[in-house]
This record gives structure tokens, C-alpha cells and sequence, in this order.
DNA sequence: TTGAAAGCGTTACCAA
DNA sequence: TTGGTAACGCTTTCAA
């Protein structure tokens, strides 16, 4: 009868024990394995090789507790059923792995934050967090203020405690606003989101104050929520207007909504961009397929992103950095939602 | 001249800052605060006000290296612009949260999972960790099992060491099939998706078995990317086949290439259902828009993440418990992408 | 009902 | 170039 197999260490390799197998300190290993140049190359390459037949996996989690960084951000994120946000979250989820970072997730919705949530950021202990929805209570951004946990909102525009990449909102109005004048649009309204989002005021504000200098006032300006369902609905009260009290173009504050009032209206028997144009602004993927075509004004979601970690990351490495608002221009799509500009006019 | 005022605690409270706020050990604060019944109720209240007062916050990443759990769920997800794999995230997150668990993100897009990717699974101690998207490498399952830490595929087949929930892909497929044949269609095609996927394997065997009790054979079998564009690719070649060679019917295996290719053949000027008919699998919301009005066999999500969930909690509780695979039967959606079941034949 | 102390895995400072 | 040791914040066992 044979002694029966040790029991292999449930637990994973730690430092501990390679510092036993190498017949070194913990210390040792502990450098060695970060590469650190005081190690004698030949104990780097013996410890290393150790580790990987020990299959050791270091434990983040000890690291940070250990005066580190845990090397998590957190993401406040909007409704994914938007493409926008999960266009967002891919964004981040990727260049955040190229940072070395890993996204924790702490909303993905629309509506109020839970307080439970909010401070799972600061329970996790994430290095910083990006925020890209319905604001985070002020409460919250003063306890990661005073915490020093740094935050950036994305798409949204700075508020205290925070510094904000976002795209140029007043720009997008006013370029919004010149295309539909030059093409000859004389009657056109405005459809909103849901309320409380504070990119929607530069948009809207810079639209109207082009129009105005063209002598133009808002035929309609109309509510709804961010969704799908709520552009639907606006399209529809569009359609059911009288033709003559109809406008001539809508401008659609985000893609999601500018989507359902596209399929709201051609439903309704109009046609776009004949009988009504239609403008966006996002630019989400699906804006690009033949059924919507849409036009709209894209923002730069990339390197807002980019950016977004980039303030975080100084942020991190320098806690008393000040907040810092980036704006990015965003451009203009053009496709066949919209009545183009007369050349003639425009020439 | 005064003295100048405190510095504040920069790194908030803690359970021994606590301590000796309150006079008592930092082993009563403990219990205090996860309302140990063995704390005197007043004791405890006064502790639980002074760590309001003090805006303490546990810090999990301490608590889970004491031996417990990080309350952390790794996701493994498939690419953001693919709604399904939007909807299913959005899923996960809201009922992890329901659980008091997090969401870490380990990757969000298509193509294989880098090394580091499926590393940092392990690195932060997940507790479980949801995998949706191309195979995590077997290494990396193999190690997960030896750590004992619990894997469950959603909406992939079973693989080893893993525990697993899906749609019955078999019956959905035998469902399309039956479906099709009722309507009529003699000349059913197969749109598959990206190789390797496996719960394609059943739709596509139970798809074409039904069809050959009919007496009937794939007109044609067709591959691309899983996305708009692989479908929309699908579309076009298959609109530019003579009138002759052309299907009747075409079963798309996901609905993010039903969608593109739905698009493709209108676009090349064929009617839909009139010359061609389309159904879909998952379901995804933009499906039942009215420019796609997609048939479709709609997967229980939300279901699906629940029982993955549960599976997770199970062996997180339990890590002897064997793997186990759940399959919950998805529903035939009827939309108008498809020609309907003549009712005199039908009858 | 409460306290003391060990331990979880790492890092970093101070010595050697 | 390497080792010892004290944190980091929390939980838990063992005593009292």
C-alpha cells in the first residue's frame, strides 16, 4: 500500500512559497519578479522560470492593499440598448487592457444611480472612474474628491470634482444649424432627450442662436426620452401635424432617437428627406446603414475615450493635478437624411 | 499665532481608525459593522453612527484577501456592436448588482483573448467569471478549474471544466425549419456566422434534419463574419444570383447578419418576404423595428444570465459541485421578414 | 460581550 | 545583491 500523493497547494503559488522553492526572501522574488534591476539576472531567470512552472499568479488584490493601485477603473455608463454607450464601453474596455487596466462596471442603465453603487466605487477601491451617464450624486463625486479618486465625465459636461472630456456641444449646434439654412430649411425643430442631460444644452443653445441670426425661430421643440421608443413617439407627433404646421427639419439631439423618429415618420407616409429632414448627432454605427442614412454630427468617441484615461491616468499618478475640461470637435456626416444645400444658394 | 489645524485623514476611515474612536478593539468594530449578533446593540450603533460620521468604506479588496470573496464576476464578452452581446452585459451587470456582485470586464470584442486578458482573471481573484465570446484558451479553463474558480458559458456549449447555459439551439433550429416549411418555401438557405462559434452546430444539424424529413436540402450554405457587414455581405451575393438559383428562404444564424442582410437584398431590389424570406435567431430589440420586422427565434436572456448567475453562486458557495449545463428553449418570433404559414395547407 | 493576535499576499524601507 | 520586517485593512480563531 502506497503513501497516498501529497495534496497539491490548493491555494496557488504565492511569493511565500517560490521564496521557499528559490531558497530566497520574499523580497527577492518580490523584485525579481517585477524585473527589478538590483537582482542578479541569473536569480531574475530562476525565479521567473519558477514561477511559470508554478503557474504563480500574482494577487492584485494583496498588491493594492500593499500602498499600490489596483489598476481598476470604474465605469458609470448609460442604457446599452443606445449604441453610443456600448460603442463607449468597447472603447474603454479595450484601451483601458492596453493600459493594463481593467474596467470595473458600475452602471449600465439609464436613471438614477443607486447609492449602493456609487459606493462600490469607492468599496473596490478603483484607481479612478469614468462617467458617462446620469450624473453620479454630488455626494458621491465630494467623497471621491475628498478621497482622491478622480473622475472624468465623458460626454457630459464638467461639474465640481471632476474633470469632463466631451465633444464640442456648441460648435455641433451651430454646424447643425448652417447646414439645415443652407439648405433652404426654414421651419426647423429641435427634439430633445431626457431631461437634465447637460450636453444638450450647448447643442440646443448654439442651434437656436444660428438660427436666430438667420432670422429663424424654432417651429417646435419637443421631449422625449433617449431611446429608440422616444424618437418613435416624437416622429410620430411630428407626422400627425398639419402640413402646414409642420416643420421642415428636425434636428435630434442623439442617433438613438433620431433612429425611431425616422422610422416613425416614414410609418406615418413621409418621406425623408422630401418631406422632412432629419439630423442626428452621435453617428453610432447603425446611422451608417442604408435604411436611416443618416446624417448627423459625430463625435470623436475614440479619443474622447482616450483622453478620458489620459486625464485619469495624470490624475492617478498626481492627485493634486486640477480638474481639466477637453473639448473635441466633432464633424459633420453627411448623408441622405437631410436635404443638401442648394449649390446654387450655397455657391 | 495658532497652530496649524490637523491634517484630515487623507486615507479615510479604517477599521482601527474606528477602533479607537469608539475604545474598543478593531475585532468588535468588525463585527459591529456586519451586525455580528454577538455585539451589544448599543455598542453596535454607536459604532455603525461614528462610521457613517466618518464616511468609512469597507475596503473589499482587504476583506476578499482575508479569505473571503472579492464579490467580483469576470465577464468574457463578445463585441459591443452586436446589440445581443450590449443587451447581455447590460443583463449582467444589473442582476450581479442585484447579488452584490461586480462586473470586471476581461474583454468586450471579437477575435481570440489575449494572454493577458484571460491572466487578469485570475490576477483579481474573480470569484466566477461569465464567458460569452470565443473560447477562453484551455490553458486558461484549466487553470480556472485547478484554482477552482468557476467558469460558466452562456449561449456557448458546454467545454470542459466549465459549466454552461444556452438556448435549445436544436429546437430553435427544428422550429425555423417547421416554420419555413409551413410557409411554403422549397429552396431554404443557411447563413452561418463566424467559423468555430458553437452553438451554430445544433441551429444548423436540427435546421437541416427537419428539412430533410421534408424531403427537402439546403439550396445554398453561406459563411461570413458575425456582424452587420458579414451579413450584409450575404445578402449581396446571395441578390446577385440568377432568378433561378436563388433561395426562398434563408435562415440567418444571429440576427446582427439577418439584419445586414436584410438590408443588402433590399438595397439589390428584391422584396421581402415577397421574393425572399428571412428569419433570424436571438431577437435582439432593433429586430422588431419596423424597417427590419425581423422573424426571429428570440433567446431567453435575461433567463439565461439568471441561471448563469445562479450556477456561478452555487459553485462559488460549493466548488465540488460538478458542471452542469442548463438549456432553456427559445421562442419563434413572427414578424413579417418571412412569409407566413399558408393556413389552407396549415390547417 | 469583547479583546489580542495571527494571517491573507504584496510591497518597500532599512540593514547587511 | 539580498534579507528581515513592518505595513496595507480586514476577518477570524482563541481566550478572557
Amino acid at each position: 500500500m502506497t503513501a497516498p500523493p501529497p495534496i497539491p497547494a490548493r491555494r496557488g503559488a504565492t511569493v511565500h512559497s517560490l521564496s521557499r522553492l528559490a531558497g530566497v526572501s520574499v523580497s527577492t522574488v518580490s523584485r525579481a519578479l517585477k524585473d527589478d534591476p538590483r537582482i542578479a539576472p541569473a536569480t531574475r531567470r530562476r525565479i521567473a522560470d519558477l514561477a511559470r512552472e508554478a503557474g504563480y499568479m500574482p494577487n492584485v488584490l494583496a498588491r493594492s492593499l500593499s500602498g499600490g493601485q489596483s489598476g481598476l477603473i470604474g465605469l458609470v455608463n448609460g442604457p446599452m440598448q443606445n449604441p453610443f454607450y456600448a460603442e463607449l464601453l468597447a472603447e474603454a474596455v479595450n484601451q483601458a487592457a492596453e493600459r493594463g487596466q481593467r474596467l470595473l462596471i458600475l452602471h449600465a442603465g439609464t436613471g438614477p444611480i443607486e447609492d449602493r453603487t456609487s459606493e462600490a466605487l469607492l468599496h473596490y477601491r478603483v484607481d479612478g472612474c469614468l462617467v458617462a451617464s446620469a450624473e453620479l450624486s454630488s455626494r458621491a463625486a465630494a467623497i471621491c474628491a475628498e478621497r482622491g479618486v478622480p473622475l472624468v465625465m465623458v460626454n457630459r459636461v464638467a461639474r465640481l470634482h471632476a474633470s469632463a472630456v466631451s465633444c464640442d456641444n456648441e460648435a455641433g449646434g451651430r454646424d447643425v444649424a448652417k447646414f439645415l439654412l443652407a439648405g433652404g430649411h426654414r421651419r426647423p425643430a429641435l427634439v430633445l432627450g431626457t431631461v437634465g442631460v447637460s450636453t444638450s444644452d450647448g447643442r440646443e443653445r448654439a442651434f437656436i442662436a444660428r438660427l436666430a441670426e438667420a432670422g429663424l425661430r424654432l417651429a417646435l421643440r419637443l421631449h422625449g426620452h433617449s431611446t429608440y421608443e422616444g424618437g418613435h413617439a416624437a416622429g410620430t407627433a411630428i407626422a400627425a401635424l398639419p402640413a402646414g404646421e409642420r416643420p421642415d427639419a428636425v434636428f435630434v439631439l442623439n442617433d438613438i432617437m433620431a433612429m425611431g423618429l425616422l422610422d416613425a415618420v416614414r410609418e406615418a407616409g413621409l418621406r425623408v428627406p422630401e418631406d422632412l429632414s432629419v439630423v442626428g448627432f452621435d453617428d453610432v454605427p447603425a446611422a451608417a446603414r442604408r435604411c436611416y442614412g443618416l446624417t448627423t454630427l459625430a463625435q470623436p468617441l475614440g479619443t474622447m475615450v482616450r483622453r478620458g484615461l489620459d486625464l485619469l491616468a495624470a490624475r492617478i499618478a498626481d492627485p493634486a493635478l486640477p480638474d481639466e475640461s477637453v473639448t473635441l470637435r466633432g464633424q459633420l456626416v453627411v448623408r441622405h437624411s437631410a436635404r443638401l444645400p442648394d449649390p446654387a444658394r450655397a455657391g
